[in-house]
DNA sequence: TATGAATGAGCATTCATTCAT
DNA sequence: AATGAATGAATGCTCATTCAT
């Protein structure tokens, strides 16, 4: 009942950051290709119809194997989640401190545009959260609830305050906002390809225009 | 090879609302059961984590059973993903063709509107539909792709009459926008409870508004 | 535990030589298929590859309805078996009885015959025994045990008889020898299509040459 | 679809022969023990009526644990099968080969004997595949037929250089003959047990000497 | 006289998981 | 550091059988 776990960096907590090249052991490199399968075969797939051999052919490891690097298929998933909304979240956040002293609809503008990136990246970390949590068992979804609200509580607050700035009109209902932006955002995941360059780009330009602007004349 | 599938209503164009009690067979209510709790279930967990076991409980008969109405687990998702899209696609039709003379503007919301009762509505077979279809093999899609995309040119010329009209302005490409509302719509599956009365007719109202007018002030 | 058996003739001692057209009621008749496509079934693909509902195609009756006529599979096959080797049995018998004052020889080429005809005869009855008596368990094979035997030792006395007049080398053992013939005669349900006017009789005659006469020159 | 089927021997031309223990690794004998109980299971009760389970059971492993050697039910029947002609195929022709320059009658009455060890053997190969070969569906014989056709050519050419030398008589055909005794020594499966010494050597003399000689006086 | 509906035990197969090496 | 071999619980599915009508 105590299970190994050797070869992590820290648990969840590990600076992805240095995995490129520097140190990377071949074991660190297993581990990434098995998370990197996973997020992949979990968000064509889903959670439930993606098999551990699924997950090894394309990390090109034996079945048995993934064993040695993580304790269940619920501990890959629970990485992959983890990691996929952490790269939302810090793109989008990275995209906004850099930027310098801009208006609010450009700072929600900006939000957009990391938000479609993390999104359509090569990385299936994002998507792969994005497209399978709402069907995921409690047990699973349980651990990942705080911060899918804090992501969610740090657009309110991007709207919150756009909204005390005057760049949001007063009548309009902040959460169903959000909810609207983001699901019109997410969704595009089951209709783009967005691999091309600067369709991204372009695309969160479209949305910010309708959203701030309107569709009417 | 070919045995089974008596009991059938008659192809899909059963009009399942008077299924209730009037004079239905036991026979009918079965199948009805059966498709309702494969809905729910899909719906909640996704299609390869729902056992027909699951099904058959909440169906309450015999997993066995199943096999006297369906043939496969594959036929009933078919028939569920069937049924889910031409829910929408008529009640949307349906309340346009109530509407009078009204604008593209009002008839764009109408439709919005249609579109979320049928996402909310108390059966579970259009959001079972929108949430799982697109994590399905294509084997699975395949059969429907015909139908969403007759629905997806239904919206099309909805927004390109009112582009016509000028109701919607002409520097704004319509198949970005249809996905960019249809996803707004669909996710609020994921977010809402719009159980309580009213709820999604505000829903409506509010996106239709941040759609045509914006946020801004 | 006290099954129905209502339309039955009388357990296995139907006289079956009835049947045909005379009075045989609508039951008898469904009866009847119900046999034939049994045996028909069993023949081609062994007792246990073959469905009731296979059965109750052929038949032209619902499977269900089955059990109107016999209490179980089981008892079909039963009925079948003894049915096959009642045939073989009675119409060597006959045949033998028709016959006049012959030789040992030309009885046995009569036996080969009638065998050979009741084997590749329209009914499969026979042929259905032949081909998966060997293979059932012993529960299913128990009750066919003395008939077997008896028709068994009906051909060591053909043979035995044969000897005794000095038709028959003194040097060979019987037992053996009938084995050897039946077997020859029954493998050929594995090969020959017999339906062909006069291909029976023309086999035969050859088989009682080589077994008699050798193939030597 | 392209997984398992790892621990094969490297297609079907292993000599099977040298199994006992030599080299043979663990798993190669868990795939040995899985093809004899399967054999035996088969040539008993016929394939459809074998459980995987039972052929687990006998080969003492777990019924899952089967599928790490084949991929199907199937697929151990179609060794089983390809391994019981090529044993008998192969015992004859060594036997003929081993012989020196004998008479014609003389190879035919080692072809008998070898065809009936390999039938009464200590292995159940060749007689499940001479006992259930009829009885499968198309799927399953198909892939056997080029070498039982090739077997019986062998037969065929045997006798026919019988008949060229002039030891079986010209007027005899050889299709009817070929089937005539090879059903003849097929059939002994169904009858006798010849585990005991020689019994298999005495039945093959009295065999050749019936077809031979005839049993006339 | 028959059947439509349903059952439940059992089947082949899958798959996450284990563990000796 | 990794795997080959094996497990066993669970899955989709089949089928003989039941029984009210």
């Amino acid at each position: 009942m105590t299970r190994r776990r050797r070869p992590t960096t820290g648990g969840n907590t590990v600076p992805r950051e240095m995995t490129d090249a520097t140190n990377a052991s071949k074991s660190q490199k297993s581990r990434e290709a098995i998370l990197e399968s996973a997020a992949k075969l979990f968000r064509r797939q889903g959670y439930s119809a993606t098999t551990l051999r699924q997950i090894a052919d394309l990390a090109e490891i034996q079945a048995g194997s993934i064993y040695y690097y993580f304790d269940s298929k619920d501990a890959i998933l629970d990485e992959v989640l983890d990691e996929g909304l952490r790269r939302v979240f810090n793109g989008v956040k990275l995209k906004l401190k850099q930027a310098g002293d801009i208006s609010h609809r450009q700072k929600i503008a900006l939000a957009i545009e990391a938000h479609l990136v993390a999104l359509h990246d090569a990385s299936d970390f994002t998507s792969a959260n994005i497209r399978i949590y709402g069907q995921l068992p409690e047990r699973l979804k349980g651990p990942h609830r705080a911060i899918r609200r804090a992501y969610a509580r740090y657009w309110d607050r991007l709207l919150s305050n756009a909204q005390k700035a005057d760049e949001i009109r007063s009548d309009i209902e902040l959460i169903p906002l959000r909810i609207f932006v983001l699901g019109a955002l997410n969704w595009t995941v089951e209709w783009f390809d967005l691999s091309k360059k600067d369709a991204v780009q372009k695309l969160a330009r479209r949305t910010e225009s309708i959203i701030f602007d309107g569709v009417k004349r």
